[in-house]
DNA sequence: AAGTGGTCTAGACCACGCC
DNA sequence: GCGTGGTCTAGACCACTTG
């Protein structure tokens, strides 16, 4: 799947870690080892490298190797990732119970949300989001029509919808998230299983594909108790030194 | 300040975006020509534009130069840029009501997240932060007895703490950052004026100086109705391409 | 003092957007 | 087809950490 040399190299060390090879504290081999090992330069190990830093796996300073570093309270993962993977990075077991799907005209928030006009026809779907089989979020998804049809097809309750939809050529190119706090409503309450009016983490999403089109909006809110975002910023504007995670507790 | 030459091409084409001199949907110019301008190489001008992609002022794609992108609402801000420049950026007035400074001993809570002993004197600060006079977030924070005890010196209800901190040799080198929704309980509630219970976005903060000591902790309420966070993804693992703002609303 | 990562140079080839 | 950014090569010097 890795198309690129740096992809392979920040591949195979992040297996390295994950695996426990490269244990918490230990040091990552150094620049000029990786490159010597897999026979390449420097600059590609370098990318290898800024990649695992932004996914919190390693940090790095001058005059010393990488070094693996702690995983933060139940395996932080980045926000970008989708649900199905995350639980499952974290050892649970993910699940999901599809409340809705249907094709309907979008109304004016949606239209612009998604960049088309309003009365243009849209996939909505509700869907309830298991850890264990616990209520975990429940998440609003819209998609732009051509993307929206293809869910018709598969069973939702058991199907990754990015996964499903990479697999169509509906891949992501990134992402506009924002977040903010919210009271839950009646079906968020009865769904998500807490009282009305519980605090409520809720991220908002907008993804763009690889031509630039934005072809899903999304609004997804968290059971606060159970779900956190984790961010990690560097003071330095270097390469790959902003990310988030989300972390489950 | 700028000390590295790709940190002076960022500070420059920031300048020029900000200032409107690149509009948005503007081409910056590309790479080859920037490195003629500054008569360098590539690699210090793509460690510029990776800084500016982070920072969510420009898009790249491949066969194309990079364009200024359209500011998202309300000027997003990096979370880890300080409160008052922040506020001023959006063009609002900074204010602060300083609560309470106090020097006191660690319980466990405080000195597990900043890494020393309980019973270790700490400085605790509870400040009510201000944009134009409305109360917006309520910050609890702890400091390092040796970082703390310099902010005895000053008011701190017209100085940036991080700013004021930096000037005196602390400055920070990275930020952990963890995002939930809480109610507000009492305090919150009336210093943010807001109901108790109201959702409020908390975000947990901690604070490492260059020599990768933690020096401060601390505790964040906004009031969500006022502050957002957004974030920015790729689905590429590049170069600097997870990041995080905050934006007012 | 030796080794390391951070930065920089000066090239190269390829995939992609645009004309 | 041409120009562009994405990737890669093979060096170099310096600041910093470590022994």
């Amino acid at each position: 799947m890795a198309t690129t040399l740096y992809e392979q190299i920040a591949d195979d060390l992040r297996r390295r870690i994950l695996s426990g090879d490269l244990a918490v504290g230990d040091d990552v081999p150094s620049e000029g080892e990786l490159a010597e090992q897999w026979r390449t330069s420097r600059g590609p190990i370098r990318n290898a490298l800024a990649a695992l830093r932004s996914e919190g796996l390693v940090e790095t300073r001058r005059g010393r190797p990488a070094r693996v570093v702690a995983r933060k309270a139940h395996h932080p993962v980045d926000v970008s990732i989708p649900f199905t993977k995350w639980v499952r990075d974290v050892g649970g077991e993910p699940g999901a119970r599809t409340q809705e799907i249907s094709l309907r005209r979008a109304d004016d928030d949606k239209a612009q949300a998604l960049g088309i006009r309003p009365g243009d026809l849209v996939v909505d779907v509700v869907r309830l989001r298991l850890v264990d089989g616990r209520p975990t979020m429940l998440e609003r998804l819209t998609f732009i029509e051509e993307v929206g049809r293809v869910l018709f097809d598969v069973d939702l309750d058991t199907v990754s919808i990015t996964e499903y939809l990479d697999s169509r050529g509906f891949g992501y190119d990134d992402i506009d998230h924002e977040i903010d706090a919210v009271a839950a409503d009646e079906l968020d309450a009865e769904l998500l299983d807490v009282e009305p009016g519980t605090p409520i983490l809720r991220l908002h999403r907008v993804t763009r594909g690889r031509d630039g089109r934005t072809f899903e909006a999304s609004d997804d809110r968290y059971r606060s108790d159970i779900v956190r975002f984790t961010v990690a910023a560097s003071g330095r504007a270097r390469q790959g030194d902003h990310f988030i995670r989300a972390i489950g507790t």
